[in-house]
DNA sequence: TCGAATATTTGTGTATACACTTTATCACGC
DNA sequence: GCGTGATAAAGTGTATACACAAATATTCGA
């Protein structure tokens, strides 16, 4: 109530002390969060290929806030993996080696095949008409060939799932081994069709409406390597995917 | 070479300036990281409890350095779950929920039982003797009573499986699941003790020695069940873990 | 003496200052 | 022209300044 009246009172109180920056006292407090989901978006959205540098000034400029803010965002973002931080050198939007590009799928390999055992004990059929209503979102996106769209439904897929186990430690997680997977799939300009993925999932639910554990966990397994398969990890084809990288 | 020169002429033209921090010039670049490691550690050894409030300006003082170092490794510390960040409070060692307590845990037996599978498949026999010379050390630890280095190499067990399969991506993610179970038990008094913990560790490198691997993944999903299970984890002893907290 | 209102102190959040490093620019030798 | 070394420009890393918020101490009324 009368906080408001406190708070100017002191600010005239202070008015002596030279007011060196005056406009848009008390920033939001989330902007450390939105610069961040914001470069974020752009990389799984490919709309900032890897290799990129971000410039901290830049970025501060756009998002007209201090560098501090915005290296933050960037620290956060070299934890994910998303960018790389050189020291004195900057961030850039990381460039995963094909030995992480296969560390990352062996461990999605690993973590998703548990996760759908677990799930066929445990899902009710509630949570089954869910995903089938995934599966809809996502033959709809591909269908008007919304590509960011799409990239995102078939994401979401699998976190869905680790969010139907109820664990948020897992679903954190596999959040963020699905960026790298994005990032990675740009990086080494996956061939694998969303068609053939999307339907590789609705082979997932089938089994786990069917409560048919061995079933699923194959599938998911296979479904995992045979995104992976489909990527350019050679490490001949490397050049050629470095040749496209911006600027 | 003359680089040297070079600085020191530049620092001399620029000698009108008012110098106002001068000594240590170019601090050493990995003080956050070294901040960081410090925290988790004295966590990890049971020297800081649940709760304890973190105050920058104090850590900057002991360490040394400004407080802009000092948020740098609080904010990275809250990434890994060690302490929360609580807008316009600041920072203090994580008080881990049942719930969260529960994932961790569920998440590990998941994770844990997929890496003895695949071990089992894959591991050599010198990785075999590198782990029978681990188990020498943790029953040195245990019976010299060097809590600290028990309960580091209790959990440095798991890590070890872990970097076994190459997978640095796994490494680093059970990593921090295992500062965040070692602050779990920690907030809830295990009262499991460290000889039955290390005689099932004995019995797991038993099943990887004779690549058993439906021994190897029930015997390790039994150690963590056996881990969680001797956590008091009611909500009535809720209280009386809240209570034996510091200061 | 107690409790609410208010001053004070402590602490966090963001912007900025500035030393140093890297990168880009340019001038000059060959 | 083309490296090559000096110089300027741009960028990063850390410390500090200062506005605001929370917590604490203090005052003053009943």
């Amino acid at each position: 109530m009368n906080t408001l009246n406190n708070q100017a009172l002191k600010r005239r109180n202070k008015l002596h002390v030279v007011k060196v920056h005056d406009v848009k006292l008390v920033a939001p407090a989330g902007a450390t969060q939105r610069i961040a989901e914001s470069i974020t978006n752009a990389i799984v959205e490919r709309r900032l290929m890897p290799g990129t540098k971000l410039t901290e000034q830049k970025i501060a400029d756009i998002f007209k806030v201090s560098r501090t803010i915005v290296r933050q965002a960037l620290n956060q973002l070299s934890r994910e993996h998303l960018v790389t931080l050189e020291p004195a050198r900057g961030a850039s939007v990381a460039m995963p080696s094909i030995e992480e590009a296969h560390q990352v799928f062996e461990v999605r390999a690993m973590i998703e095949a548990a996760m759908v055992r677990q799930l066929c004990a445990r899902i009710s059929d509630a949570q089954i008409a869910q995903l089938r209503s995934h599966l809809r979102s996502e033959q709809e996106a591909i269908k008007r060939t919304d590509v960011s769209g799409r990239t995102r439904l078939l994401a979401d897929f699998h976190v869905l799932l680790a969010r139907m186990l109820g664990n948020e430690v897992l679903a954190q997680w596999l959040t963020d081994l699905l960026s790298r997977s994005s990032l990675i799939s740009l990086m080494y300009q996956s061939s694998h069709s969303a068609e053939h993925s999307q339907n590789e999932h609705v082979h997932i639910v089938d089994a786990l409406e069917k409560r048919d554990a061995s079933a699923a966990v194959r599938l998911m397994e296979n479904h995992i390597s045979s995104v992976e398969r489909n990527l350019h990890l050679d490490p001949d084809s490397l050049d050629l995917a470095a040749a496209l990288r911006p600027l």
